[in-house]
DNA sequence: ATGAAAGCGCTAACAA
DNA sequence: TTGTTAGCGCTTTCAT
């Protein structure tokens, strides 16, 4: 527990601190320097501060990844894909989970400049604040979702309009008339443009009626408790299908539907968004629309490793295109029984 | 981008950097001053070098979680927990994922002073290079599983074998005789105790015969491929009952065991361990042991900060008690078609 | 190849 | 109340 430094293993050595630095850092030094700097260091237990070495680069080798949902097992997909790319590069990733908006601020604010030499983070809410620090951050962030021109960041979105697109073609290819949205949040960047893309989506399809309910968190218990208040309500029995804004809340719904003994997905389809593990083994499985979300993660942590590399390159905003599963949920018998590893090979 | 430093926003405000220093952390300062240094800071976007601030202070204020497998929802529930209490404190967290063994001794060893203060570590494997890491760490380390008391640390550990011995007890009161344990890798602390504690179970009850199967890992997709092996294998028929050794492998079985047309429970039982969200949302619901995952990490937070504040108090292991949650994977009818919020208030 | 010394940005004595 | 200054541990010129 006691602190030894960089002095004490030059002392140890009978060498200089610089000698010593040197030598710990593969930069020239003689083979006889290098040996008894390593002893010194190896019998007292050295490790660099990295505080110190931080200070004096001017830079952590360290990013961050801010998520603000890491109950949300998207995030988690995100973030492994962040980190193999990260593990790939000379820095080291450290995760930030920050519940609220102001966390975020903060994290970009105040906490960039020697805390990390960059970050990506995925905000679920987008304030003017928020945006005014992003602009101003100390490092350079990237941003996965949608964020103001004016923050001038590099940014890797999904395409939630052409997502919706799919599901409610989908649904409507297969004989359904009257959806549900069943959004999270829409004061949330998900809940905002999931609604969008699935007005717009409806908007196309010809004698389609729907109707929207919003829930106040992308998890599945207010899916239940959403579901419970479509299929309970007034519009009980008269919708075919439930578009959840998300798989969590699309689960939810599953079971809500079938705790109220309607069948799935003869009296009622149910899809999800984000393509998460959950979706593939709910039973039955969820249909869901997969945004891409680990292909989003790598993309972001290479723009951001690209950037720091060159900072003055132009601006980059990548989108990610989206792809459908059809499980159980929507569709009586697809691949319902269908085992975990070759559900892997067909979406090959 | 520029960085702006202490200095600049002393200039502007026409005072010195000590003035300035103390007018921004709230030490004495005439109103006059604060006031004037409050707007050049604000003027400029200042935002403290937390590096520099560190070095000087040899403190970080920020505190780590290392979590080796982040895809498992039971150490997403620990973290929470930590985060709360952490949340409450001074400190920051960071959470470090560490894949394998040796980024968590890396972790420890060299990271350790001037990353943070202190750290809160649940490794999946600990090898010797591990706990030799563990007792020389440059900053306090408590330890969320088993470690030999030589590492010296605070620890904070489950109770597995009572956990297994209420999931034994449970299926043999009701009629299971013939138990399979589907393991994960024998080599994790996780995988090694459990099995002790089924064994220690079994072996207490009369006319139980067991088997043991161990897979690769964790997960569902590795649980469902030994649940094949297992009902598909030369013991298919003869088993009653999978004891799973958490939730993931559960679920994997679950799924196997439907997707072989087995009747859960009738033809078979099935349960895990953790009691994570997983099993609570699956269908039929998987009955588990609650582990006290959220309570370890309150905990393990605790004595982390308690140490921080005292670093010569004496060592702490503190074991937490598990429970068992019955659901309709292992008794017909069980609470099948219960509502997440009703589950909540019957765990109450 | 090596050592002396400057200095990264900040805080805390210490003096005034 | 304020300013001057030392120094946290490290890396890196600049001499030698």
């Amino acid at each position: 527990m006691a602190r030894v430094t960089i002095i004490d293993v030059a002392k140890r050595a009978g060498v200089s601190v610089a000698s010593t630095s040197r030598a710990l850092n593969g930069l020239v030094a003689s083979a006889e320097t290098i040996e008894k700097v390593r002893a010194a260091a190896a019998e007292l237990g050295y490790a660099a501060d990295v505080t110190a070495r931080s200070l004096k680069l001017g830079r952590t080798q360290q990013l961050a990844y801010a998520v603000a949902d890491i109950g949300n097992p998207v995030y988690v997909e995100m973030m492994s894909a962040i980190e193999r790319v990260v593990a790939a590069s000379d820095y080291r990733l450290v995760i930030s989970s920050t519940g609220d908006v102001q966390a975020t601020v903060d994290l970009v604010h105040s906490l960039g400049r020697g805390f990390v030499d960059g970050m990506v983070i995925s905000p679920l809410r987008v304030t003017d604040e928020l945006v005014a620090a992003i602009a101003q951050a100390p490092v350079p962030v990237v941003v996965l979702g949608r964020v103001p021109e004016s923050a001038g960041v590099d940014t890797v979105r999904a395409d939630s309009g052409r997502g919706m697109e799919l599901v409610v073609d989908h649904l409507v290819g297969e004989g359904r008339r009257r959806l549900a949205f069943l959004n999270g949040p829409v004061d949330t960047t998900p809940g905002r443009f999931r609604q969008d893309g699935f007005r717009r989506a409806v908007a196309d399809a010809a004698g389609v009626s729907t109707v929207e309910v919003g829930v106040d968190d992308f998890t599945i218990a207010e899916g239940y408790r959403g579901a419970l208040e479509l299929l309970e309500g007034k519009v009980a029995g008269e919708i075919d299908a439930i578009v959840a804004a998300n798989d969590l809340i699309g689960i939810g719904a599953l079971h809500a539907a079938d705790d109220l003994g309607l069948r799935i997905p003869e009296d009622i389809a149910i899809t999800g968004v984000d393509d998460t593990e959950l979706a593939q083994v709910s039973r039955p499985g969820l249909t869901s629309v997969d945004l891409g979300a680990a292909e989003r993660g790598r993309v972001a942590a290479e723009l951001l490793i690209a950037r720091l590399a060159e900072p003055e390159r132009p601006l980059h905003t990548v989108t990610v295109a989206p792809s459908l599963r059809v499980r159980g949920s929507s569709v009586l018998g697809a691949i319902r029984s269908v085992t975990l590893a070759s559900e892997r090979e067909a979406s090959a």
